[in-house]
DNA sequence: GTATCGCATATTGTATACAATGTACAAGGG
DNA sequence: CCCTTGTACATTGTATACAATATGCGATAC
């Protein structure tokens, strides 16, 4: 007999189900900025009480994904211009450093896949897919970081900002310009030079902030 | 007839309390590392059901405050001295730049309030005192930068290093240095020179770590 | 017409009740 | 004696029920 054991301990409850549900849609933008979250809405599409779904809730505020009125309900929040600008000059804060400390470490493995990554990136025609790729790519660079903490903050900056990197990726020539640099990124890191990796990283993210900008009023429509 | 209007639907629900008390009594290391807080217990102690009580531990663990382990319970959450040490590094990263906005935005006002703030600090014979006035006098500095999605992650990291901070105050000349380092980020700040201001507040940190991790072993304790 | 009030409905916040799971300890078999 | 197993209790996870508040609409007074 052949059994696939599975930790039951580490087994989801219902409310970090729905809350890696929801928080999905809203980084993806799949739920539009200022939809209001209905809890025994929720609660029906994932056949459970409101309990759960009231627990989800309280981390996606605590993630400030969600703002909550009492008696009035959650709604998703959007970014104003000045806001997502201060988000991507944390991100060019913090990233390059995880960067920086994360080349070290690279693993072999770690390399294969970023390259692999990169390509996968690079070579999508479904530009649905393109925000997905662009963060998994990201964060293999990161993978062998030892900054868990920070990398989570990042991680945060990230979810706050994707939906419009999403949307950026999609106009101009947003995708063209991220792969140039994600080229030259991999290849600081492959060649293994922390400090080489680490500037036009920065540069990226601070150019990906600029192009938001430019687009910004569009956006937030 | 005099009335203090105020607005009702700021008031704050249950949860929200619940959460509040116990984040602080967390940070200030009022309950302990690995301390399990029990629901029913907490429920208690703030005279309601264990709902509201649930929904602020979920906040508590987004924040990374406890963990929670499936049907056993949560529990307070302590630092490795690597992490701990990291947390340190990423304050040193994050609060430099955020007193480098806030210094050209600092009002005459914000300037008085830090050097009370820093007098309140440096005259306190009550040790109990220490951390809660070291990190209002960081607070007050950083009170005028724009940059609040930044600050909240620096909060957050503060957080989670706070109780620590409060113990090496206690020890050797933990609080000597403090209060001179203190006093230079103050006049650099006064004198509305940003990058002066930044550069000692960046050591000031890097050197409570140091502090920090030299007493680590008797801490973790 | 318009402004205010009162009520019906919708929605959230919380209490209570029950089900599912972990833990400790005693009973029994080897 | 040691190991396993069963069982009672403690604790968590969730459903249901109820209370508190917001919202929209019609009635009424002016």
């Amino acid at each position: 007999m052949k059994v696939d054991f599975v930790d039951i301990s580490k087994t989801s409850s219902a409310s970090k189900i729905i809350f890696s549900a929801l928080r999905k849609a809203i980084i993806e933008g799949d739920i539009a900025v200022g939809t209001p979250l209905r809890q025994d809405e929720i609660a029906r599409s994932f056949q459970t009480s409101r309990i759960p779904v009231r627990e989800a809730l309280s981390r996606l505020e605590e993630q400030g994904l969600i703002k909550t009125h009492r008696f009035k309900g959650a709604v998703v929040v959007g970014l104003s211009a000045d806001e997502a600008s201060e988000i991507f000059d944390l991100r060019a804060l913090l990233e390059p450093e995880i960067l920086r400390g994360a080349v070290p470490q690279m693993t072999d493995a770690t390399k294969q896949t970023a390259i692999i990554r990169c390509n996968d990136f690079s070579n999508s025609s479904d530009p649905l897919a393109w925000g997905g790729l662009n963060r998994i790519f990201h964060d293999t660079l990161y993978a062998d970081s030892s900054q868990t903490f920070t990398r989570e903050v990042a991680d945060k900056a990230m979810d706050r900002v994707d939906r419009y990197i999403r949307a950026v990726l999609l106009e101009g020539n947003g995708m063209q310009r991220a792969k140039s640099e994600h080229l030259a990124i991999l290849e600081a890191c492959l060649s293994g030079n922390a400090d080489l990796a680490a500037d036009p990283l920065r540069e990226h993210i601070l150019g990906a902030k600029k192009t938001l900008l430019a687009s910004f009023p569009t956006l937030s429509k």
